[in-house]
DNA sequence: ACGGTTATTTACTTCTCAGTATATGACCTA
DNA sequence: TAGGTCATATACTGAGAAGTAAATAACCGT
């Protein structure tokens, strides 16, 4: 068993970009969950900062300005999902098993801190730039989420006549878990995306 | 051809209170139309008084405060859907049938400004009295079209094994309409109803 | 003509909260 | 041990907007 290197008390400039790193995710947590909880108007960055110990200034230390935080949270749960609709895109099956898979981590994120921020955080909330930022990272996953569908329509395993209004559609059933989804209730994350996808791919019709 | 009884150019008493109707309805549209466009809190109520040629204190001799206003508006909103919900509950038809034809009126409702106000609103930004009505009038509407999916259950024309979790799901796909429909743009409400409802009952699966 | 009611205005108060100027301490480097 | 950077605090400014007090105009019934 090898030694690891001897880990210095005192931190060197590595440590303290880390801490520094730590305490801006921390603060983003804390923001996120008031903003989900109270919304973001109704949140004041007094009460964030009290909520960690520290005083609203600090908050400035590590951002520029309120918006900068809001946007900070939509654009890690948009970043959530947008990994997840790239790593569906390049993997095999038929355009609806993607669309299966891609629908079923969309509804998983849906239940999280930062997802929920997402659907939860209207456009005018945000400045001018941050809100053009925002829907491009929407329309960007938008996008990807209707290649998917059209590839469905292509080979045949999706029935739709219009990939932009069942994009719409789909991503409406998905968004509004943020809505009502209640960590402590009986179902998980999974239980609830699955029944959502179910639903949606088999539709209310019964096949005979 | 019977003369209609000479109207006075004076107003009576039931004039009067017609007129204060009309005006209260007035405030209602052009507050709901701001809400909707740039969010509650950005909307102050000088702006709305200004957009109908009065000023504010004009708008508190019709409502007591804001929250008043904005609880008006999502009532409203609601009570289209309840008339609808209602109307299909008595109707005949399978389950299916009548569930169809309660999402279509929905989500042609949630092109319509009152509509569209009920889920941009979030429940924190009403007062607290106003936010338990709110929540007591969507329940209501929640259990209506739950029971109507029961219904449909029930009698086989309706696949689905959990109740709750479907309505909810259904719910998402017709309120988001409220978050992407153009009214200008190139499809009707009642095309994007067709659609929507279209996927949701037959599902994205093809049928063979 | 006159007191009362309806409708609306001007001008003000008050409060919340984002954002900032500046001080302070801890710690690091030379 | 002295100067510099990092991190945080105290105490403040300023803007925006909800809500109100009080004046005023229009109009009604008597």
């Amino acid at each position: 068993m090898n030694a690891s290197p001897q880990k210095s008390p005192w931190p060197n400039a590595a440590d303290r970009e880390r801490e520094r790193g730590e305490k801006r995710n921390a603060l983003l947590s804390a923001a996120v969950r008031s903003f989900n909880e109270r919304g973001f108007h109704a949140t004041s960055l007094d009460d964030v900062a009290a909520s960690l110990n520290v005083t609203k200034p600090t908050i400035y230390y590590y951002f520029a300005n309120k918006d900068e935080i809001l946007f900070e949270c939509v654009r890690l749960g948009l970043d959530g999902i947008r990994q997840i609709a790239e790593a569906v895109e390049n993997a095999g099956g038929s355009g609806l098993d993607r669309l299966t898979a891609l629908m079923r981590g969309y509804a998983v994120i849906m239940t999280k801190d930062f997802g929920m921020c997402v659907t939860r955080t209207a456009d005018h909330e945000l400045s001018e730039e941050s809100r053009s930022r925002f829907r491009a990272l929407k329309r960007e996953i938008d996008i990807t989420v209707r290649r998917v569908v059209e590839d469905g329509i292509a080979d045949g395993s999706i029935a739709s006549d219009d990939a932009r209004l069942t994009t719409f559609t789909l991503a409406g059933a998905l968004n509004w878990i943020a809505r009502w989804y209640e960590p402590n209730g009986p179902l998980t994350a999974e239980q609830i995306a699955d029944s959502c996808v179910k639903t949606l791919v088999q539709g209310l019709a019964p096949r005979s």
